[in-house]
DNA sequence: TCGTACATGTAATCAGTTACATGATTAT
DNA sequence: ATAATCATGTAACTGATTACATGTACGA
């Protein structure tokens, strides 16, 4: 039950519709919590329904029209009692893991390229990570709040960081491997 | 759409009734792929159903009496396709992370007890990952279907060490903050 | 007036979770 | 007999994804 809680961190950090809200639900936050437009706007009109967000005044109509809204002392509230809520982190849930284990039993042709792939794909999100960290995070002068924001990043840096080199060193494995493993 | 993948696999290596395979998603494969028992009974309907397990032969009747699998033809080739077939990355989604987010809007009294909870939770998963790569994989001799299933627990170490290392470097930032960092 | 980008939404479907129901087997 | 455990399932709900629908504003 986090998405909420993720728009409502969006909004008290700055008020925006549910089109400005997508967008930086592509950067940003979107980094560790995605969502689409659609479950924005669903969410948007329940939050507004209970009282945690309002459209920001300046009656805006219906369809097509831009709509803003802005978190109510309500909705700081809730998202300060979730933060500080203990939660169980979920057990991880990788399909690529899975992959590898299944083709301990079929058979790994086919496998390599999507491995070199997602190699790639990590080391591009990991290059935009740290342009972000140069750009907004410069050292010395970090505040309270850069200081969080910037370990969140690092986070989301030193996992990228794993996933390359983890993948670097499978495909090392595959080099020594036939190409068939199961017994077809 | 892996849930019928992890059965596939899990009955590959070894045919079982549901409550078996409810186990073994407990360990082994539940380390990257978890699934409930409800999930497990429902998804084993389907799989017989589209003809890619059968139950074993030794006429079993139904309700509360015990009932095999094993994996046909069709379902060893569907997970075959499967392994090879490309699949995009899921973009990362962690509450934790969320959290610190939020909490550098609204403060962060709270959070740092559950930090320290989540760090001995990955302490615990890191060491269970290390006892069972010194049971399973002595150094030297990997086949080379324990080579891939190595790899794969390598996974889960440096992840578990990832979160340690970062919990910790998270916590070390927290003597230095105010209490509250969010203007109530 | 036509196409494109902006903007907000609905509907259907799918996967995962939680709560509950039912029967068989075994030890006391 | 009865309680505990093994074993298989149903039902309801929640959250996320995919496809589609509708309307506005603006430039060519």
């Amino acid at each position: 039950m986090s998405l909420p809680h993720a728009i409502l961190t969006a909004l008290v950090e700055k008020p925006s519709s549910g089109l400005e809200l997508t967008r930086r639900f592509d950067k940003s936050i979107g980094y560790f919590w995605s969502a689409t437009h659609q479950q924005i706007y669903r969410e948007l009109g329940k939050l507004e329904a209970d009282g945690l967000i309002r459209a920001l005044p300046g009656g805006q109509p219906a369809r097509g029209q831009k709509k803003s809204y802005e978190v109510l002392p309500a909705g700081r509230d809730e998202l300060a009692r979730w933060t500080a809520a203990p939660q169980d982190p979920k057990p991880l849930r990788d399909a690529m893991l899975l992959r590898l284990r299944a083709a301990a039993v079929v058979g790994t042709s086919g496998i390599e390229a999507d491995l070199r792939r997602h190699l790639e794909l990590h080391e591009r999100q990991l290059a935009e990570y740290e342009e972000i960290e140069e750009r907004d995070f410069p050292p010395g002068r970090d505040s309270t709040e850069d200081r969080l924001r910037h370990l969140v990043l690092r986070a989301g840096i030193d996992l990228e960081t794993f996933w390359t080199q983890w993948l670097r060193h499978a495909l090392t494995q595959f080099g020594e491997l036939p190409d068939e493993g199961g017994r077809t």
